[in-house]
DNA sequence: CGGATGCTTGAAGCTGCTCAAGTGAAGTGG
DNA sequence: CCACTTCACTTGAGCAGCTTCAAGCATCCG
C-alpha cells in the first residue's frame, strides 16, 4: 500500500469526523453515497473562514447562492416588518444549517448576522441542485433538510404563556448547545436578552422578569448569559404548559 | 389530422386548464416540461372524488406517502400538543399545496381535517422524487413549492397585537379566494370561529369582539361566516401595524 | 474616568383571558 | 309543524399578564 493510499483513507477520515458533529452530514455522509459522489460534493462545498461577530453573511435581498451550515459560532437571522419592527426568525449554532428562507422568491428574506466568531461551510445552491438531480437520495435529504429547519417554527406556536416559550427557549438552546460540544445544562448564551425577547415576542423588561421569577423559584441560575438549569425536569413541565 | 390527435390535444388543452388555477402548475405545466415528461407527471396525479366535510385526509402519525392538492374545498391542518391544546398549522383553499409536514420525520405532524366537501389531486411523493431524480427543474419546483409553503408562516410572528393579527388573516384570506375565484372583497369563510381563533393565537371571545369592533369601525361587516371587506386600505394600515 | 451598552427594577395602565350567561340559527324527533 | 336540543357565536364583568415609560445598576471599553 502506498502513501497515497494511506493519505486518501486519513483524508476521508478526516473529512469524516469533521463532518460528523454537523446537520449537512444528513446530506452527504451518512447517506450511502459512493466515494466518488462524496468526493464530487465535497469539491463544491467552501470553508469560510472566521467571520467577525457583527458581519453579514447575507442581508435581506440578496439573491440566493447558497445554503450554509455553521461549523462554529452563532448567527441570528431576522427581518424588519413594514412598520420598521425587528422580527427574529432564529438563532442558528454549530451543526446547523441557514439559507433556505430564499429558496421559494429566490432572495434572501431576512439578514444573516454573525453573534460569535464563526466558521462556515457553503455549499453553493446550484451545484447541490445539480447533483441532487443526478443522486435521488441527495435530493431527498435536501427536502428533508430542509423539512427540519422549518419545523422549527412551530415550536413558539406553542407556548402561550411567555414564562412557558422562555423554557421552550432555554431547554431547546440546551439541546442545540449540547449536541455542539458544551457541557449539558450548562451554557453561555450567543445572544443578547433584546434578541432573545423579540423572537420569543415578549418585551425584554418581561424576558428579565421572568427569568428572575424563574431563578428565585430554583429552576434555573443565570448570570447574564451565562444560564444554568438547575431543575430541567420542572422546567421542562413548564415548557409543555403543566401547571 | 385524425381523431386521435384531436383528442389528445383537446385532454392537453383541459389538462392545462385545470391546472391553470391549482398552485401545483408551478410543478408541472409552466417550467417548460416536454410533452413526454409532462404526459409521465399526469399518470402519476390520482383526481379524488368529493370528500366529505368533518373526514380526514390524513392524521398524526400516518406515513408520508403523498403531497395533495386542492382542487376545491378546504383542508384545515392542526395538531395536538402534549396539554391536549389544539394548534392550528393553517387553511388551505383551493389552488393550494398540502402535505409537506411530513417530509422531514416521514409522518405527518397533524391531521387535515376537510371543512368544505373538497376535491383533490394526490401526488405519490415517491414518484415526484422520482421523476424530480430525472428532471432538474422539477426538482427545483419542488424545492420551491415547498418553501413557499412554509414561508406562509411567517406571516403571524409580525402581528403582536390582535386586532393587527385579524387584519393579515381577513386579508390573506381575501387575496387566497379570490385567487379561487371568488369575488373580491367579499367571501365565505370556510372554518368556524374557534378554528380562526385558535390559529391566531387569541380566544374565540377575544375573537368576537375585536370583529365587533372593525364592524362598529366601519372596516368590514360580518355576519356569521360571511365577511365583506369595507375598507380594504385601512385594514392593510392596520395589518402593518400603521397606527 | 466617563460614556455606552446591556440588563434590571418599579409603577401604572391596557390588552386579552377566564368564567359565566345569554342569543340566535339549524337541525331533531315526536 | 312546533317544542327541544345542539351548536356557534356573542356579550359582560373581573382579573392576570404583559407592556409602557422611566429610572437605576453593572459591565465593558476607549
Amino acid at each position: 500500500m502506498g502513501p497515497y493510499a494511506d493519505m486518501s483513507t486519513l483524508e476521508l477520515g478526516v473529512m469524516r469526523r469533521a463532518c460528523g458533529f454537523c446537520s449537512l452530514n444528513e446530506l452527504c455522509w451518512p447517506i450511502g453515497l459512493e466515494p466518488t459522489e462524496l468526493e464530487r460534493l465535497q469539491t463544491m462545498v467552501d470553508k469560510t473562514g472566521p467571520l467577525a461577530a457583527g458581519s453579514y453573511l447575507f442581508r435581506t435581498g440578496d439573491a440566493f447562492t447558497a445554503i450554509y451550515a455553521v461549523r462554529s459560532g452563532c448567527i441570528k437571522s431576522y427581518s424588519i416588518d413594514a412598520g420598521g419592527h425587528k422580527l427574529m426568525h432564529g438563532f442558528h449554532v454549530s451543526g446547523e444549517v441557514l439559507g433556505f428562507d430564499a429558496v421559494y422568491p429566490d432572495r434572501h428574506r431576512c439578514n444573516a448576522m454573525i453573534l460569535e466568531c464563526s466558521s462556515l461551510c457553503v455549499i453553493p445552491y446550484r451545484d447541490i441542485a445539480r447533483l441532487s438531480a443526478e443522486i435521488q437520495s441527495l435530493h431527498e435529504n435536501v427536502l428533508r433538510l430542509m423539512g427540519r429547519e422549518f419545523s422549527r417554527q412551530h415550536m413558539f406556536a406553542e407556548g402561550s404563556n411567555g414564562i412557558q416559550r422562555i423554557a421552550i427557549f432555554l431547554l431547546d438552546m440546551d439541546t442545540r448547545l449540547h449536541r455542539a460540544g458544551t457541557v449539558e445544562h450548562d451554557f453561555m448564551l450567543p445572544m443578547i436578552r433584546d434578541d432573545i425577547s423579540s423572537y420569543l415576542g415578549i418585551t425584554p423588561e418581561t424576558l428579565s422578569r421572568l427569568l428572575g421569577k424563574l431563578q428565585k423559584t430554583g429552576l434555573i441560575e443565570v448570570d447574564r448569559r451565562h444560564v444554568f438549569l438547575t431543575d430541567p425536569m420542572r422546567l421542562n413541565q413548564i415548557a409543555q404548559g403543566i401547571n
